[in-house]
DNA sequence: CGTAAAAATGCTGCATACAAAATGCAAAAG
DNA sequence: CTTTTGCATTTTGTATGCAGCATTTTTACG
């Protein structure tokens, strides 16, 4: 699904930016439905999203097409597009589809991961941690993602980013406004704790299963945001 | 990826035909590709697909976007989509994801499995027993794929079948042109013979496992079509 | 006054037109 | 003879225009 890495160092005397508006424009929506912008069940007129982007009802509706595909948007013949609403059945199934796609990832992981590779997992947790002790929470959120990617990208596994992103990507949302009390954000922080341990001591099977725990508790977590 | 269900029985008194030009066109891409009509790696130019599809430029621009994020075609910025090309390790690592939805999909089933679901399978597999005995391989080969997307369905997991369907979907003209031997065919024959067994058993430990060695030695059967 | 038909409005879906970028080719320079 | 540079052609990217369907408003009739 066009793997949705964060935008990282563009390569610094790569080629030098060209037309990048369709994936630019597939971003921004997408960025829009994610922070809420664009309500779910709303309707997402043309015209109106065209002229507030500036650009014409085309490239628009490229990009509204793509994000139909990736499942962030639903087509309605004739009466064009819909931000997708997930119900909380949604949300549980997907759930349930990532903790499996993860527990792959934390097994997969451990066998091909190197020590660079895992010290930037590290990295990526000490800085979670610290916005966790300041209550950063839309760093943290950030972060946290991005551990999970990261994982996945160790993993070698094409596929497997591939639909982690998608689900992730769809879930975003819901993560993004579920804000969990203290107590959960405690325990979620200490299950990560058990994963950097895990991951540096290349237990495979710890990993996968603290990983699948922790997105089981996931559910726990944001079912009352939905 | 929007549910890539096969077009089974359109509700035959249902509103007849709403404007479905986006959806057949992607359909005619996905079939075009995956038949090999259209090569891997091959640039697909928009005037001459276009004119022999009869469209014009903009629904088709739009349907090759939607199986961009659909994972089956590239796009390369100002030069066009290619069809995406896939590895033996890309394959290899489509298998293994699908390995894990599968088996998920398998315990899952089983606890969610009407009968009326299972005599659907049962029936499924009967067809396919018959098309393997008289050796039509076209025939075996949609009733395999119906089958595994049959138990996603039964699974009632939205986001599994979604995600399924897509890897399903890329791996399909692998599928398509691995004309595996006598003695190979056999052997999935008599696993998907287990997996029926299983299934009417409600044993969801066997179906996943079943499952699981099952797509494992997909990948034997299908490594030397690469 | 309420309901239903009909006109009007707005939006989507598709095609066409135009602009910009890439590719291929040929000619000129080294 | 090889390489480079400029031009022509092809192809992609974006905008605009028009037709058809949906929805809403208006109007006529019970």
């Amino acid at each position: 699904m066009s793997d949705t890495l964060p935008e990282l160092p563009v390569s610094p005397s790569g080629p030098i930016r060209r037309t990048a508006l369709h994936d630019t424009l597939v971003t921004r929506l997408r960025d829009m439905i994610i922070e809420g912008e664009l309500a779910p069940g709303s309707r997402m007129h043309e015209s109106q999203l065209g002229e507030q982007l500036g650009v014409s009802r085309t490239p628009l509706r490229e990009a509204i097409k793509y994000l139909a595909s990736e499942g962030l948007v639903e087509l309605i013949p004739s009466r064009g597009a819909i931000v997708k609403r997930f119900s909380g059945k949604d949300v549980h199934d997907m759930l349930i589809v990532l903790k499996n796609l993860e527990e792959l990832a934390g097994s997969l992981a451990c066998e091909t991961a190197t020590d660079d590779d895992i010290a930037r997992v590290r990295q990526l947790h000490d800085e979670m941690r610290a916005c966790y002790d300041v209550k950063d929470r839309l760093r943290y959120y950030k972060l946290n993602q991005a551990i999970h990617t990261e994982i996945c990208r160790i993993a070698d596994n094409q596929a497997l980013s591939s639909v982690q992103a998608q689900l992730q990507s769809r879930l975003k949302r819901i993560r993004f406004i579920g804000h969990e009390g203290p107590d959960k954000w405690s325990a979620a922080m200490a299950e990560h704790e058990e994963m950097i341990v895990a991951l540096e001591a290349r237990d495979g099977e710890t990993l996968s299963k603290v990983l699948g725990l922790h997105l089981l508790n996931a559910w726990q977590r944001v079912k009352d945001a939905i």
